[in-house]
DNA sequence: CCTTGACCTCAAGTTCACTTGAACTGGCAG
DNA sequence: CTGCCAGTTCAAGTGAACTTGAGGTCAAGG
């Protein structure tokens, strides 16, 4: 089953179409060959743009996206950055636990401030502690308009 | 200690004296009043601007902060709302979790492909199972030009 | 009193990640 | 053969979150 055109490649992957020709001309994708003038793709592309929303989610930009995982989809990948990512990401990660209990905490603190509840505090104190080497970027996919 | 001046805060928090007036317009901050043209801001504000970067942190837009910790920074707070936003990042955190471990397994596997290896495919499914409700946006704070 | 320089306003510019619109093309059903 | 229309290109537009630039103001030091 090869070859399956931009509308089923959107189609299976939730992803549209202008975003599949924008990812391909940032050099995201690939499509392997044309009908026409159509696009034709590799099954393989749908693998290919579930680790680039992983990526999206996980607050990266399409360029680091990139640059991470090899530009044809194979090996060529830089151990050391990959390294670096994660622990970047421990560090996200462990602030947004803080931020997910101190929304938890709020959603039930009778305080009247949350600024004078001393929990609150102490969470954010916590959260604002892995300030260094902050995430940089990161957005939700728009929901089909 | 009253009033401290906008180039204060901004050495205080981090946080540039042109975001600072962005985010007085956008009704985020309060300067607390004026000394000529200048600025006067409480040293709340502080706690305040923790609060944003935290919340921009963990993917919030500055509307949606904006909302979710009232105009002027006391109680007026919808707990369904931090609620929701909480689980919201709970799944955000689980796909981050995915997205280290993946980065962190393809840092040390040898596949020559890692859609070749069962587990960084393994990892990627899991990453993907939590796809409906996305996270919407968070940047990384730029740090000074 | 006069200069200085930090701060002010307001409009426009920037980056990222897409989306939209206008004009065109070509495979295929009839 | 002839249209249809999904697909194409290319340029411009969008929205979020800021930043930059031009030109103006005013409190404080000399």
């Amino acid at each position: 089953m090869r070859d399956i055109d931009i509308a089923e490649v959107a189609e299976l992957s939730g992803v549209r179409a202008s975003t599949l020709r924008f990812y391909e001309e940032k050099g995201l994708i690939a499509s392997h060959g044309r009908r026409g003038l159509r696009r034709l793709f590799d099954p393989g592309v749908l693998d290919r743009l579930a680790l680039i929303a992983l990526g999206r989610a996980s607050g990266f930009s399409l360029d680091e996206i990139g640059r991470m995982f090899a530009p044809d989809g194979r090996p060529r990948i830089d151990r050391k950055m990959l390294a670096t990512k994660a622990d970047e990401l421990d560090r996200t990660i462990r602030r947004l636990n803080a931020m997910r209990d101190g929304l938890r905490h709020a959603a039930v603190c009778p305080a009247p401030s949350h600024m004078e509840c001393p929990t609150f505090r102490r969470l954010l104190r916590a959260a604002a502690a892995g300030k260094i080497g902050e995430p940089k970027r990161a957005r939700k996919s728009r929901r089909k308009s």
